[in-house]
Parts: C-alpha cells; structure tokens; sequence
RNA sequence: GGAGAGUUGACCGAGCGGCCGAAGGUGACAGUCUUGAAAACUGUUGAGGCGUAACCCGCCUCCGCGGGUUCGAAUCCCGCACUCUCCGCCA
C-alpha cells in the first residue's frame, strides 16, 4: 500500500504514478475524498466516545434516583457511539480498499508505457553463431529429449498439459542450478531458506498477489490455502508484523521453493517444452533493508543475477522494465533476458524489483526511526529457476546433440563436463 | 479423529466487570558512583490513528482474531485461528 501521508501532501506524484502506469489518476481523489470523509467520522465517532467513556465512569459514583437518571443517558449514548462507529469503520474500509488499489510510485528513471516500452540497458556475452559452428539448432525439448532429461508426455498423462517430468540427467541438472544459486546466494550473503508452499489467504494477500495475480493462483478450497506462486510470498510473510533491527544491514533470505501458475491468461504461449509450467522450481532472493538504501540493494540483487547468468556463459541482455508492467508492488524492475537461440529471441530468466516500502506497508513490517517507526523496504529477485534449463540446453547445444556444462555446474553433476545424448 | 490446557507489552509473568495501556521481574537506554568496567542505586522504555504540516499537548483504538452481553469488557458468552499435553490412527 502506498502511503496516505505521501498521498493527502503530494498528490500530483501520485497522479503521474498512475498515468505512468497506463492506469486512472482520478482514483487518486476517490481515495482523497474516501481518506477525507474517514477521518471526518472517525472524528465524531472519538468525541462522542470520549463523552461515553467519562459519563460512564461517573455511573459507579452515583446513587439512587440520580444514578438511574446517569445510566438512561448513558444507555442512549451508547447506542449512539455504536453507530458512529459503525460509520467510521466502513469509511476506514472503504478508503483502505480504495488505497489499496493504487500501485506503488515507479522509480525515477522507469520509461512509461506497457510491456513493450521497456529499455534495454545493455548487453551482455555475444548469442553464438550456429550457422557458423555449422550447428543445425534444436530447440530445447529436442535436445532435453535427445538427454531423456525432459518427458512432456507422460507429464500430460499424469497431470495434464504445462506439467513435466525431469528425469535422468534432467533432474540431476535442475539440482545443480538449484544448489549454485543457492551457494551463490549464500555466498551475497543471504541466509538459505526452505519454505512453506501453501499459504493462509492473509498471507497472500498481504503480499499484494491476491489483486492482478488473483487468476494466476491455485486455491485449496477445502483448506482455504493458496499455493505460492513463489517463495517470495512465503518470504515477505515470515517477519510479517514485526518491528526489525536492521542497524546490521538488511536481512537476506534464500527462498528454495516449488512454485505453482495457473497460467490462466496463456494459452497458446509457450506451449512447447518447459517454458511456461504450472510447476516448477526456483531459488528466490528476498531482502529486509532500511528504505534510504533500497535502491543500493536493488543494484545489488542484479549484479548478483548476473554475476550467475555469467558464470553459466549465458549471452543475456538486461532491460528496465516500462511502469505498466512492473506489478502492483514495484517501483523498479529489471529483468535479465538469455538469448534463445531456437526462436531468435530474448527470454526472461531473472526479475529483480525493488518494491520500496509498499509491500512492507501493507504487511506491517516496520523498524524504529528517527520519528517513531517506519516501514522497511523490500526487494526480490530471481537467482536459479527450472527455466534456466531451457537456456542452458540451447545455449551451450553441441552439433552432435551434446550439451556443453559449464564450470560452476560441473562439482554438481559429479564433474561432468558434457551431457551426452542417450540413444 | 477424541479429550483437555493455554494465547497479556522486546521477553517472562500478575490481573477483582469501572480506579488497567495493564502490577512485578528481565532486557535495553540514560544518569549517579568508579581510573575504567562490573555491582548497586535512580530514571526512561509498546504499537496504530485523529486533532495539526511538525512539536508540545489532548483524545481514540489495540491484552491471538471476529462477534455478542453490558451504561462500562483484558476480565463474562459464542465462533475461529494458533500453541501445548494425553488417547487413538498412520509411518
């Protein structure tokens, strides 16, 4: 949630925010004029409270005829304070969810407009030249196939369509990814974490998933429990109400997890191989920082998806994602897209946003200021997920059918340095 | 699945329907003392919100969550969540 105070001062940067975002600054003073009529009757409501409560106090003192006068007003005071009551609690409802609605602020520096109108902001390894190697590319079922790593098929007869088996080497290498993130991540300094998949509808809306994401999320009526579409709900949760010390730097978490999509709104994309699955896994960073250095961290999160993407060989480009397509919860966010040289273009691999205090805000998770307390900031960001799979095989395919390992994987496969096809 | 006990501030822990935002203790912080430290002593120390843009101050809300009874609820009643113990079941 955004601030109110922010809000009710500056809401002009909250105008422009939404027209970024392609989406209607004239919620801005629906939520003003919600804000305003709240505080209004929360207003009423705590005078005529207060009155309540002192006139109550003097009922003990009173005796005969004038305690039974004193309990008669104070009886038709009471009904009177519920009501207004009643009213301040809708309005404070309805403002809430109005505010709610609103996106967090972008970033300076973040391009308007939708999904398309992101910016490249560089480059990164060169996409190798087939042709020239005389490689006749294979996309990546073709080659995870040819390994016996990939098997669609009887991932639809168990499961249905989007699900998969990864069997062999195949499972050997989504380990392998898995665990290097993980010791990659470890090694920033994030501190390794294997968390719960299924999660109490506080929790996941608390993280802001429940609003545009609601379709992409499967639901366990019985239970009343929501499958995580990533660790980082289960993150953000963990020090949800809590007031944090972070005089020792921000809190780092590794988030290993399983991750489950509906895909709803996708058919027909990606359909072909592991690309788009309704199950998979991926390691998560999550970070905990005071709001000034958000951004420090941020820059952080990326250098590290990066540092990852390059020690895996993977040509990869980085862009800053347009304001209409960061999410409810961000501010900032840049993914990392490697080359996939079977369709001749980019595709996502990492995310990284900052989410400034927004998520924190809403989760109620604060440390002390210099005024009082102050919400914190979160980030998160991508370091290892089943896709990279997908890039891997393509990327370092060989012209028999073999694939390429590169060095940081090789202690987890056992020293392998070629995936060899299984005939 | 059955039976029972519990959930109070950073932590432990007391709490009679009104004088309870809550005793006492621990911790933390500040001061006195000390060459310094420890000990001792003294003081301070929850969160959210409204009035105000900020301070002072005033007021309201919060004792797991949500309802109810009552003039008045941490305290009584109901529902839910969670924790623990015992029995059963499964491994």
């Amino acid at each position: 949630m955004i601030d109110l105070k922010l809000l009710r001062n500056d809401p002009d940067t909250v105008r422009a925010s939404q027209v970024s975002r392609g989406e209607d600054p004239a919620v801005v003073d629906h939520v003003l004029a919600a804000d305003a009529e709240h505080r209004a009757s929360l207003a009423s409501f705590e005078a005529k409270r207060a009155e309540q409560k002192s006139l109550g106090k003097s009922v003990a003192q009173a005796k005969g005829e004038e305690k039974q006068a004193v309990l008669a007003q104070a009886k038709a005071l009471a009904g009177e304070v519920k009501e207004l009551q009643a009213s301040a609690d809708a309005a404070a409802a309805r403002a809430v969810e109005l505010a709610r609605s609103l996106g967090n602020i972008p970033e300076q520096g973040v391009p308007s407009g939708g999904e398309e109108n992101f910016t490249v902001l560089r480059h990164e390894g060169t996409p190798r030249d087939f042709a020239a190697e005389g490689v006749d590319v294979q996309d990546h079922l073709a080659i995870g196939e040819g390994l016996k790593a990939i098997d669609m098929e009887r991932g639809a007869k168990v499961s249905g369509s989007r699900f998969y088996f990864l069997s062999g080497i195949g499972a050997r290498l989504e380990l392998a990814i898995l665990n290097a993130a993980m010791a990659a991540a470890q090694d920033a300094g994030f501190s390794p974490m294997i968390t719960p998949t299924l999660v109490r509808p506080e929790t996941m809306a608390g993280t802001g998933f429940l609003g545009n994401h609601a379709d992409e999320i499967y639901y366990l009526e019985k239970d009343d429990l929501y499958l995580v579409g990533t660790s980082e709900v289960a993150l953000a949760g963990y020090h949800s109400d809590e007031i944090l010390d972070l005089e020792g730097g921000p809190l780092r978490y590794a988030g290993w997890s399983t991750c489950y999509r509906r895909e709803a709104g996708s058919t027909g994309r990606d359909t072909r191989g592991i690309i788009r699955v309704h199950q998979f896994q991926k390691i998560e960073m999550f970070s905990y920082v005071t709001a000034a250095d958000a951004a420090a961290e941020h820059a952080r999160f990326l250098a590290t998806e990066e540092a990852m993407l390059q020690a895996l060989e993977l040509p990869y480009r980085v862009i800053d994602t347009a304001a209409g397509d960061l999410g409810q919860s961000a501010a900032r966010k840049f993914d990392c897209e490697a080359w996939l040289p079977s369709q001749e273009r980019w595709m996502e691999v990492t995310s990284t946003s900052n989410c400034t205090t927004y998520q924190a805000r809403r989760l109620g998770i604060r440390e002390r200021g210099e005024h009082g307390t102050e919400a914190v900031a979160t980030v998160n960001g991508t370091i290892g997920t089943t896709r990279w799979i997908v890039a891997l095989l393509e990327n370092h395919q060989q012209a028999d059918g073999s694939v390429y390992v590169p060095p940081l994987l090789r202690p987890y496969l056992g020293g392998l340095e070629v995936l060899e096809p299984v005939r």
